[in-house]
Formats: structure tokens, C-alpha cells, sequence
DNA sequence: ACGTGGTGTTAGAGAGACCAAACAAAACCG
DNA sequence: CGGTTTTGTTTGGTCTCTCTAACACCACGT
């Protein structure tokens, strides 16, 4: 587990509250008052204040009358703290994996409360990186041109070997399916879209990964593969999308 | 918040009850006890009964007399669907960004369970492309060599630009301590080791953030910078590790 | 001045995790 | 076999987070 809330008196939830009262500050000059929190946290006002009651024994916020919050310099450095971490983490969701603008948002919320302090150092450093490098840049777009396929995209200019339009039409690709029972190889990409991706990656088949030919059921459509120890059911299409370095 | 717990019943604690079965089963050979369990996860044994009720109602383990434990067929996919999570993230934190391998199993840990199933995808399509694409390689273990700095490192034989070492010893670096007040600016890059650099970043001192220097203290050593609508003070020796472009 | 609606607080309740300690059942052993 | 140790369960308690619903303000308009 290993809770990395920074301050380790703060919970996650307590965390997001100072986050949303950041932001509301920005937004409205200082004048936070329960119900935009409640609002922006898409939680009731009664979960609201006692939050605030022990935000406010923390020595983070003010929590003046009935009307307005206010951060402390102590509760600023926090929500900037976590502030800061969800904006490393939106970027590289967004800007480096091109994850779609709500998730990215979604997952830096959710994430930026279980990594280490030295994960976000490391993505920063690859911002730096990226930006400095030149070939960073072309790089990354590249990544992006030939890995995630969109139904209209061109193969690769650049000529890459991982590129899956281009990997698509090879043939002197091998899958699971071209194993023979007893086989082994190294799972080297996985092909295939949306669900049947979704359920290969699900299953532990992933790049790198051992994998063996278990057995084919007699009718030829099951394909029995042994994985980390573990037998598993594959259909024979999906099978087929598993590229392997056979050995 | 948004819980990507893929099976919306299982929370993040019962997913991780359902990853430790599943790796002790592999190392004993499905005989797996309470004890272990409570070992492995780091909790007392009377946290563990409750737990594996529960899975037990949900049809996840057949919870045996006051024995073994078992995954069921579908206990074994959910924990397989974990565990998968969890490797990409800990090959992605291992060995994408360097961290050392006990904090990237933590945070791998920590991070599998907000997560959403498209940022997963993302990762391995990046592994995929890593190893497909021979330029792929040399660029990370340049990034590596580049800007995960140790001590006893040479600077970067590509000459990269942004090879921090190189960077040093650069005199055309622009830092917030060279800014006239009033000045504004773009971070680059945020120079500097361990804890100043840490400082840097939580307080939300990034690469791209706009930034103004607002005001130098009389004697010249606090200043004072302006960042998201809200004013920091830096100390000079801590300004001057943050490259701007000036603007 | 009075009522009404928008806000904030409080009390009560439930779910999820966990622990400590009392208790029960096996296993182990002399 | 009978006692001791190891292992598992149960109970009672704490904490956090949330909700609902009753209640307290306050502000505004008539
Ligand atoms: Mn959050
Ligand atoms: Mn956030
Ligand atoms: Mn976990
Ligand atoms: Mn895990």
C-alpha cells in the first residue's frame, strides 16, 4: 500500500478537498464557500464541513463563520503540492500517452495520490527531456503517428518496424496461432482493437511475456496457451493477434 | 474521483487480497492460507477472514473449511486482470523512468487500482513501440544517460541539448534570479538535486508554467515570483536553478 | 416585520478497513 | 494420549468517508 500523501497526516480525500478549495480560490477571489466545494466535488454539503472542521484543526484552511474558506499559507503549500503533482500527471496522460482530455483529468486525479514523489521528479525529467531533444519531439510524434491508430491514419513515413499498418500486411509475422502445441515464445506485440485488445492485455499477455502452446482442442478453435504458470482459453482470432518471437 | 476498479464491486483493498492469492497459489501451488495472506499484504490475520468472506460471496475464492484458499475461475481473472496492471506499470516505472525497483513496485501497486483500462493500453502500445522501433532504444537509454543524472555520469555523447551536464556549464541559460521584476517567463527546465528540486516542483514550478518575477527583496535575496495567480517566495540559490526563456 | 428559499451544520446511520484480544480448532510432540 | 503451539475466527472498537434528513441561519422581497 505505502500511502504517499505527502503530508501523511493528509488523506486522499482531504487532499482533493485542498485541491478543489485551490482551484475555487482562483476562480473566485478567495470566496470559497461550501456548496461550490460540494459542487466540484460532486459530494453533499453535510460531507463538506466536518471535512472542513478537521481541515481547520489541521491549521490548513480558515474556516470562517458560516460563509467562506480560506487556505492557509500551510494548506496553499499542500494543495499546490498536490496541484502540482495533477498537473505532471495530466500532461503525460494527455500530451505524451494522447489519452483523451477526460481521462487524463479522471486518472492524473485518481493517480496523483499513489505515487512517490520521485515518479513525478522522473516525468518532469522526461518533459524536460522531450522538450530539449529535438529528436525527442519528432520521437514522440512519431509514437503517436504509427502506435495509436486511428482508422485513417497512414503507415508510418519513417519506415519503423512497430509501426501496426505497416506489421499488418507482413507476413513473416508469427502469432500464437502459428505455434505448435508445446512451443514456446515471447509475446512481441498485440494487435487488434478495442474489446479483444482489452481482454488479451486483461488476460497477462503482454509484450515480453513467456508464453507457451499449451494444446489446440480438436475442432482447432480453442487454443489452450500456458502463461505465469497459468492455463488459459484463447479463441483462435485472438490468438492470431498475438505476434510472437517464437524460440 | 472515479474508481477504475474494473470489477465494480471489487474495492482497491480486495483487489489486492485477490493479486496476493494469486501469487502465493503460484508459489504454493493453490494452498494458500490465511496466515500468508495476512503476511504478504502486512495485515493481521483477523483483517483477512472478513476479506476472504467476502470474496467468497462474491464468487471469487472458495474459501475452504479453515484451510486453503482458492481462486475461482473468475476470482482467477479478476486477479489476473491486477496483476497484468500491475506489471506494465512496474516495467513502466523500472524501466521507462529509472526509478529503483522497490519504489516502482510500490507505486505500481499504489497506481494500479486508479488507473483507467485506456492509460494501461497506452503504456503497452509505448512498450511495444520501445522495442519495435530501434530508435526507440537508443532514445530512452539517452534519456537515461541524459537526464536521470548520477553523480559519476558524462554528459551526453549525442550532444543533446538538453543533457543537464552540458546544461551547467552553459553561460546562454537564463534563470528566474537573471529576470528583471516584472519580467515573465516559460520554465525550461528545473535544474538542481534532491530536495531543492523537490521544493521546485511542489511548488508547482514546472517546465512550460508562465511565470513573472513580481519583486526582489531589498537586500536581494528573497524573491518573490508570480505562478498561477499566486506569489512564492524563492531564494536566489533556488531561482537561479530554474532555466526560463524570458519573454 | 414576516415568510420563503438558499445555505450551512448537525445527528444518525452505513460501508469499508483495520486492530487487539478473546476464543476455537488443528497440529504437533513428548 | 494430553498438553502446548500454531493457526483461524469472532467480537468489539476505531477511523474515514459518505449519505439523508432535520435543523439553524440569513438575506431578500414583499
Ligand atoms: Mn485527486
Ligand atoms: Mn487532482
Ligand atoms: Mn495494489
Ligand atoms: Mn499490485
Amino acid at each position: 500500500m505505502t500511502d504517499h500523501t505527502l503530508d501523511p497526516t493528509l488523506t486522499p480525500a482531504l487532499e482533493d478537498y485542498l485541491e478543489t478549495i485551490l482551484r475555487l480560490s482562483r476562480r473566485f477571489e478567495g470566496l470559497v464557500r461550501v456548496r461550490d466545494i460540494a459542487l466540484a466535488r460532486d459530494v453533499k454539503p453535510g460531507s463538506v464541513s466536518p471535512a472542513m472542521k478537521r481541515l481547520d484543526e489541521l491549521g490548513l484552511i480558515e474556516y470562517e463563520r458560516r460563509e467562506h474558506v480560506r487556505l492557509t499559507e500551510r494548506g496553499a503549500v499542500a494543495a499546490r503540492r498536490v496541484d502540482a503533482r495533477h498537473r505532471v500527471l495530466r500532461r503525460f496522460f494527455e500530451g505524451f500517452l494522447a489519452l483523451p482530455a477526460d481521462l487524463a483529468e479522471q486518472d492524473a486525479c485518481a493517480a496523483e495520490h499513489a505515487l512517490s514523489p520521485e515518479t513525478i521528479d522522473r516525468l518532469v525529467r522526461l518533459f524536460e527531456y522531450m522538450e530539449m531533444c529535438p529528436e525527442g519531439q519528432d520521437h514522440l510524434q512519431r509514437f503517436h503517428r504509427c502506435s495509436l491508430v486511428h482508422a485513417d491514419v497512414a503507415p508510418c513515413p519513417n519506415d519503423c518496424p512497430g509501426d501496426p499498418i505497416a506489421l499488418a500486411e507482413r507476413t513473416d509475422q508469427m502469432s500464437i496461432a502459428d505455434l505448435t502445441p508445446g512451443q514456446r515464445g515471447r509475446v512481441r506485440q498485440i494487435e487488434g482493437q478495442g474489446a479483444i485488445r482489452q481482454r488479451l492485455l486483461d488476460m497477462g499477455i503482454l509484450p515480453d511475456a513467456e508464453i507457451e502452446l499449451a494444446r489446440v482442442a480438436p475442432a482447432g478453435d480453442p487454443l489452450w496457451i500456458r502463461l505465469q504458470g497459468f492455463e488459459l482459453a484463447l479463441r483462435r482470432a485472438e490468438a492470431a493477434s498475438v505476434k510472437v518471437q517464437a524460440r
